[in-house]
Parts: C-alpha cells; sequence; structure tokens
DNA sequence: TAGATTGTTAATCGATTAACAATC
DNA sequence: TAGATTGTTAATCGATTAACAATC
C-alpha cells in the first residue's frame, strides 16, 4: 500500500525536473548529484522519488531519460493544456502577453472579461468574451485550467462560476482565497502576501 | 523570552489584516470572528497573535485599530517602499505596468535591463537603466526591494549583483532558486511549479 | 570483491490543534 | 455573577533528516 504523499513533494519534482534538463538523457545521476543541483538533500530527493516506485540503481543512481520521464508523466507535463484566462485588467492583460506559460505547455486559448468595452476586443489575437460564455467555450476548446486575474470582490463569483462550468484547476491572482469544493484544485499567487514578507523582514532588520 | 516565530505565521498576519480592513475601528473581534473570515482555526489565531505580545482582552477579543496598528508595524507595511525591477521582458513589462503594487505602498523607481535597445527608453514614466547603474541607484533613491524579471540564466548573477548593491531583500520570478547570504531574504515566486501542481492534480484524478 | 548508492525504517524537528486556567 | 474569550501548555500531526541493510 502506497503512503499518502506529502504536499511539498510536487514542487519539489518540478524543481528536479528541471535540473534534469541540463543533463544528457544517457546519463546516470545520482541523489547526491541532485542534491548539489537543487539545495535539497539527497535523503529528500530520495524519498520524494520513492513514493512514486523503485527506479533508482542501488551503487549507481538514476538513469536521466527514464527519471525525466516519470517526472514528466507524475506532473501531467507531457501534453498541452488549453487554459482560459478571467480578467484582463492590468494583471491579466500582464499575463496574456506573457510567453512562459506557452513555452511550457500551457497555451491560453480563452479569455474573458464583464466589461462591455473590452467584451469583442481582441487581444494577443483572442477575441475578449462575455463570461456567460464561459461554460460553452470550456467544452468546445476543451480548456482544463483556469487562471483568474479579477478584483477581489469579483474573485468568488469568478471561481463559484468556473466550478460550475466543470473546471477543476484553477490559478488565482485575486488577493483573496476563494472557497472552493474539494473536488477541486485551486492555488492562491498572492503577490501583496510575498512582498509584505520581505517588509516584515526588512523591519525586523532594524 | 519569546519564542522562535514560526515561517508560517507572517503571510497568515497579511491576511488578518485584510480581514480587519472590512471592520470599523471601533470594533471589537474575537478569534472566533477571524477564523470564519479567514478559514484559520481560532487556536492558530491565538497563537499566532501571541507570538508579538498580548494585546487581545479576556472575554471580549481584539480591538479592530489596536490589531490592525499592531500588524502594520510588524509587516513594516506603515510605509511606503521603493522596488528596483531588474529585466523588461514579457513579465517585468507586465509587473510594471500591474498597479496593484503601488496601491499597496510599493513604488517601482527604477528600472534595469541589459538589452541596449530598451536602455534610455521610457516605459510607465521610467527611464530603463543599465544595470551597472544599479548601486548608484539605489544609494540615490533609497531603494530597499528588488524584483527580478530576467531569464533563468541570467538570475543568478543579477541576484549576486543586488546583494552587492545591499539589497536585503528579493521577489525573484525567474524559474531558478538563487543562492543569496542569509543576510539576505529571496522570495521565489516560480509560475511553472504552481501550474504544474495543477497538471499533477489534473493527472492524477483521471 | 570493494565501493557506491538506493529504498526504507526510525528518530527528529517543527507546526498545528486541543484543552483549559486566567481574566474580563 | 455568568458567559465569553484570551494566552499558554500539552498533545497531536506531518514532514524532514539520519541511519543502514539491501543491492548493484
Amino acid at each position: 500500500m502506497r503512503s499518502r504523499i506529502s504536499r511539498a513533494v510536487i514542487p519539489r519534482l518540478s524543481i528536479y525536473y528541471r535540473t534534469l534538463l541540463l543533463h544528457k538523457s544517457s546519463e546516470v545521476v545520482s541523489s547526491g548529484e541532485l542534491s548539489d543541483l537543487t539545495g535539497c538533500t539527497p535523503a529528500q530527493i530520495r524519498k520524494d522519488l520513492a513514493y512514486f516506485g523503485q527506479f533508482g540503481t542501488p551503487g549507481r543512481g538514476y538513469i536521466v531519460s527514464d527519471l525525466k520521464k516519470k517526472i514528466l508523466e507524475i506532473l501531467g507535463i507531457d501534453k498541452n493544456w488549453n487554459v482560459a484566462l478571467v480578467g484582463v485588467g492590468n494583471l491579466g492583460t500582464a499575463l496574456l502577453s506573457y510567453k512562459g506559460f506557452k513555452e511550457q505547455g500551457f497555451n491560453i486559448t480563452a479569455v474573458f472579461d464583464n466589461d462591455l468595452r473590452k467584451i469583442g476586443k481582441r487581444l494577443e489575437g483572442i477575441t475578449i468574451q462575455d463570461i456567460n460564455g464561459l461554460r460553452r467555450t470550456v467544452k468546445n476548446k476543451e480548456i482544463q485550467m483556469a487562471i483568474v486575474a479579477v478584483p477581489a470582490e469579483e474573485a468568488q463569483k469568478i471561481v463559484t462560476t468556473l466550478i460550475k462550468a466543470k473546471l477543476r484547476a484553477i490559478l488565482n491572482f485575486a488577493p483573496i482565497r476563494p472557497q472552493v469544493p474539494k473536488s477541486a484544485e485551486l492555488i492562491n499567487i498572492d503577490l501583496s502576501i510575498e512582498l509584505e514578507k520581505l517588509t516584515h523582514f526588512l523591519r525586523q532588520k532594524v
């Protein structure tokens, strides 16, 4: 019986994966080498990987190509994903013009806003739609994820709408923590909180 | 002797603070009420606040105005902060045009890039400078924080430069984890990692 | 075989939750 | 006073680290 995977493991797999990209697929890499490159301890790396099976070789280490393939599958980044963006204010527009998503296999294929002056306009080659069209578009375009970049006041309502449209993976930039059912995964990126960690640090030092 | 403050406390203070903004300063609020509004447990809220002293009233709760003031001080957001932005590619430009920072008291007062075609141009009213001018500008403009939005390959070099210029608080968007001395605080916001948490979740469900 | 490194169990560490005496 | 809620200590939970037999 497989023990429950610690929440902290998945983000570390992302880190391991990027490090593996620096290696030739034919190479073998040990937990010690990965430790040097990632800053995680060798024990932690072995334990993290062991959650998903035994694919190292005692005395040698891990075959880079095997490990890459395995992590790719675990993370679900062996395919592209279609993403809906809700809210094209400052931050939303910014995220839409950010090319990093597409490079990583995340395609923003639909954009929504509730501002009548914006609806119908094109941005980065995509026509801004009314949120009412969400359900149909999600189905037609096979969208699986959503990025929320609306003001705090609207975020809960939008998230509820997304859930109703059967979206189960949401990246939220609004500075609140919307409620979602357990069947969905919501990740909050709150720039204010991050900045306030820094100001707290600076204040403390004085 | 004050016990060491758990790392997880500070971001929760940010959350409590925002909830307090919804209350009149003259009101009194209990850990139970804050719990309903934040999703944190009452015990956790009381424990978090108790790290910084006793400012609740048994049988009543916390006076909103006092608590606001106290958290404002702890977080260091009772003043404005000057911020340098390094890298005006896609994401950097996006962040520069994002108005949320200024609203929270974070003023981006200097912008740097290493692209000769960009240096000297103006963006959002700020002239893009060569990174060589960093040290002088940091001093002249009393900049205390930096946002890093350069490609992964350049991030470590830039962070080292920032540290040399006596900056001690850095928000990094490059998808690597640069090394910094213990005297500095570096926070990484890695959009790929966050997205991969979501794709892992979706993959797992199938 | 000798040396190296995995996979796993036990020990440690740190953070959260529960419980309750003290207090308004 | 009776009811409510804090501040704090002890118990629990979960994640990380250390240690080492098994294995190449």
